[in-house]
DNA sequence: TTCCCAACGTA
DNA sequence: CGTACGTTGGGAAT
């Protein structure tokens, strides 16, 4: 970063930082602002920065190794990211919020609120909340009167929020001694949550391990992180082979508008033949045609359809044109041509802790790519994918957070469902099923005995699961085994009397939820683990898809093997700080160049 | 233009 | 054997 940097003065801004108590190691609070520097804020002081935010960064990185401190990895890593800075260690205030608060909210009004015990503030204007806008310009009396990012009654003020306060317009020293106090703010925001996390109130029956909310909040903060460099870094695609996997099904690839209405005829005519000019397209108009052939069904799902295969030959035509419009429209030429980089590179964008239990999400497709697709997710030359699943992740995941003794004993064999037939004293598959039915909820009757005898077996994890369903009939929020907090909806279009559906249905997501909501934690632990050994291997190895059990590596080849030793090696510590001794997880881990021949 | 539903891919 | 998500197209509501 030779000479870049202004405000610290003499050769560089180690000083300046010293003496507003930055330590190594510990919390730093970082914003950048693109081409123009960085603010960066330490327990006694703020101080901006001019010169190349990568540059700065990454000097300070390896000077200090902080726990860098944002607003969110999505606002502010994302230029420090794709110049190709490696950072080690961070606390995201955004995902330490969705953790601590559940709900959909994550912006910096609603995190500050949350620390600082104020209301929620009202939503930012749906899509102009960037991290750092670019809009013009009224500033309002907040930024004018000088009374900086803080209104009268302690919220933030609504042009920091949404990043007017720092946009390009404004003159660039005070920009940055504006950064420098956003990222103040941040760093009291984090600060604040810490407390939070360190002192939450431990309502399982069972302790956990000691500072796991924190922990919890450390390892969601680096899948964030991730999250912005899965969407840099991309998945390894073989266009030619994804392309003729598209052929395959929908003929080549048509030429204008002309040729794809043509293309789009051509899948129509087969079936037009032999059920008539319906609208394939609109499934009411499909369910009438059917109808006309005598079949009286609820819907036209490719299952209820399967079951008609010998009565009509429209039925298999149906199911035919069905694959074929599915990968024309979802999986065809404009997917590939939107997505894949000239670079051969899938991206999408990443989310961190979507929705109610808190898994990852992936747009783009990247997390239901048909298996078709499989064999063109490729290593690239002199490199090779590794890939890893965890084994039975949900079962022992169970055994975990509910603290069943006899579940946990089960869950230290490779294979889980074996000890759990015989003491159900039932064979493998119904065993499996069983397990499954009391996790999820069962609706229809098929495993009530073996059921029954579950409850017998393993009393505690059923209570366990029974308590987490009544706390979602009652819409009482639950708590994850990291701490996440999970709404029911019993807040939200509270109905003074809801039905029996609803509840039930709020019962079955809150069951659901403990469990999948734990194990998409420990996922996020081990993803971070593996991150942090690629990054100390030094060999350019990345991740390069999260599938919410299952991460795929893209690592150099003669690196392989050292990448699949870190994938079980990082799976027994992250399991290890995150249920202790107990519980045994087992990932099944392969090298392979294509994702396809894996399994 | 916005919103919801059906359908289907993944875990 | 239920939950979760994203994407598409169509139709109704606005």
């Amino acid at each position: 970063m030779d000479g870049g940097a202004g405000g610290g003065g003499g050769a560089g801004p180690e000083g300046a930082l010293h003496r507003a108590g930055a330590r190594a190691g510990e919390a730093l609070g970082l914003v950048v602002l693109p081409g123009a520097g960085v603010g960066l804020a330490a327990p006694g002081g703020a101080l901006p920065l001019a010169g190349d935010p990568a540059a700065l960064v990454a000097h300070l990185e390896e000077l200090l190794h902080p726990r860098w401190t944002w607003w969110s990895a999505a606002g502010t890593a994302g230029p420090l990211v794709a110049a190709g800075v490696h950072l080690a260690r961070c606390h995201d205030v955004a995902a330490a919020h969705r953790l601590l608060a559940g709900g959909g909210r994550d912006d910096p009004g609603a995190a500050w609120a949350a620390a600082h015990g104020l209301p929620e503030p009202a939503a930012p204007a749906p899509g102009r909340a960037a991290a750092h806008g670019t809009g013009l310009l009224d500033l309002d009396g907040a930024l004018e009167g000088g009374s900086g990012p803080l209104e009268r009654d302690g919220r933030l003020a609504a042009g920091w929020v949404d990043g007017r306060a720092l946009g390009p317009e404004v003159e660039p020293a005070e920009r940055l001694r504006r950064a420098a106090r956003w990222a103040e703010l941040a760093l009291r925001t984090a600060a604040a949550q810490r407390r939070a996390l360190e002192g939450a109130a431990d309502p399982r029956p069972r302790p956990a391990p000691p500072a796991l909310a924190l922990q919890t909040a450390w390892s969601e903060s680096a899948a964030a992180l991730l999250a912005v460099e899965l969407e840099v870094t991309g998945l390894p695609v073989d266009r030619a082979v994804a392309e003729a996997v598209v052929a395959a099904e929908v003929g080549p690839r048509p030429r204008g508008p002309a040729g794809e209405e043509a293309a789009r005829a051509a899948r129509d005519a087969p079936v037009h033949a032999l059920l008539g000019p319906v609208d394939l397209r609109n499934p009411a108009a499909v369910l009438a045609a059917l109808r006309g052939l005598g079949f009286d069904l609820p819907d036209t799902r490719a299952w209820r359809l399967e079951r008609l295969l010998g009565a009509h030959p429209a039925v298999e035509a149906l199911l035919r044109w069905r694959r074929a419009e599915r990968t024309a429209t979802t999986y065809g030429y404009a997917w590939l041509e939107r997505h894949v980089g000239a670079d051969g590179r899938l991206r999408g964008a990443w989310s961190a802790s979507d929705g109610g239990a808190g898994r990852m999400t992936a747009q783009a497709g990247l997390h239901s790519l048909p298996a078709e697709l499989r064999p063109a997710v490729a290593a690239e030359p002199g490199h090779a994918l590794v890939r890893a699943d965890l084994g039975q992740v949900e079962p022992r995941v169970l055994a975990a957070v509910s603290g069943d003794a006899a579940l946990a004993a089960a869950a230290r064999e490779e294979d889980l469902y074996a000890p759990v037939a015989a003491a159900l004293g039932v064979d493998r598959p119904t065993a499996k099923v069983a397990v499954l039915a009391a996790m999820y909820g069962q609706t229809s009757g098929a495993a009530g005995e073996a059921l029954r005898r579950m409850e017998r077996a393993y009393p505690v994890a059923l209570a366990f699961l029974r308590a987490a369903e009544e706390d979602g009939r009652a819409g009482r929020d639950v708590r994850t085994w990291g701490g996440r907090r999970v709404r029911t909806g019993g807040g939200r279009e509270a109905r003074p009397d809801p039905p029996e559906e609803v509840l039930a249905a709020r019962g079955r997501f809150a069951r659901n939820a403990v469990v999948q909501g734990a194990a998409a934690e420990l996922f996020k632990a081990w993803a971070a683990t593996v991150r942090a050994g690629l990054a100390g291997a030094g060999a350019g190895g990345r991740v390069v898809l999260c599938l919410h059990d299952e991460l795929l590596l893209h690592v150099p080849q003669r690196g392989a093997g050292a990448a699949a030793d870190l994938l079980r090696s990082a799976l027994a510590d992250a399991a290890r700080r995150w249920a202790g001794e107990r519980v045994r997880f087992v990932a099944d881990v392969a090298v392979v160049r294509r994702w396809s021949e894996a399994k």
